[in-house]
DNA sequence: TTCTAAAAAGTAGTAATTACGATTTAAGAA
DNA sequence: TTCTTAAATCGTAATTACTACTTTTTAGAA
């Protein structure tokens, strides 16, 4: 936990990125409610400025933002609900998601299945990148639905 | 060209969905537009109000939503842009896609790289659905930007 | 041609997000 | 520690995408 808020006050700080107390806070936040499932976006804004009432929504959507390109969080669109995730590694990793569609737990996929097998159909195209998620139960939430 | 008009009027007609000038000029857009690509919703907004320029907003996107219900479009979400493409089709036949970031170009794939093999990875998960999607140029955009 | 349920128009409202000038503050230098 | 200044935040309002609701129109059946 020290670790993470250090690795990410530390990504801020090489980019010449002040740290404020309302950034900590929004880290704090994501730390404790998001390395290990998507939050929204609104829940996260709603949070903010119940913690500091006088913070304007532009402050928050641009924290969020800038925690984006700088690889502390993680985007998402769901649906029509935009959402992010606390970087579980720093090193950019490329990896896909298993994500819980009643909890919203995310658990890693060990393996990347999109290898040569699957882009050599796209003859002629340049392929450079993709997208791969998986939806589903959790086992915890497998386990509670079904009994 | 003609065959998808009809087809997609049947669907509308078999679901006792009345056809108006409002939804068949909605199609023509679609099939000209979007049989090859994600067409975003604002913009057949802004379409669809130049053509009739009294129709609500409502409307146009209670239509779209219909045609999502019925199939004969699919829906997406990049970004932050909602966006339909009119379905390739009509058997909902499983299936993912190549998308083009140049011109929006779509491509479909012609196997599923999600089997057992990936799924098994995550024990005790209840696996529902999944999404795949890969990016890249289009053999056209590859040629053009790369010469 | 008439009838009626369904669709569209018209008007307004809401939620999420962004814009921008004024003010405050983090953090390095003196 | 105080000063300085660029960066960040605040405060207010606007914008964008989308939805609600009531009235009017219309497709399609009888």
């Amino acid at each position: 936990m020290a670790a993470t808020i250090s690795q990410a006050t530390k990504v801020l700080k090489d980019n010449n990125f002040k740290i404020t107390k309302q950034r900590r806070a929004m880290l704090d936040f994501l730390i404790a409610t998001g390395t290990q499932r998507y939050v929204d976006v609104t829940s996260i804004d709603n949070f903010m400025r119940e913690t500091f009432p006088k913070m304007s929504h532009n402050t928050i959507y641009r924290n969020i933002s800038e925690f984006a390109e700088l690889g502390i969080v993680e985007r998402q669109v769901n649906g029509k609900h935009a959402s992010v995730k606390f970087q579980c590694d720093f090193n950019h990793e490329h990896h896909h998601h298993f994500i819980c569609n009643n909890c919203g737990k995310v658990i890693e996929l060990k393996d990347c299945p999109i290898g040569p097998e699957v882009t050599s159909q796209l003859k002629g195209c340049m392929v450079t990148g993709h997208m791969v998620q998986i939806y589903g139960l959790c086992p915890e939430c497998a386990k509670q639905l079904n009994q």
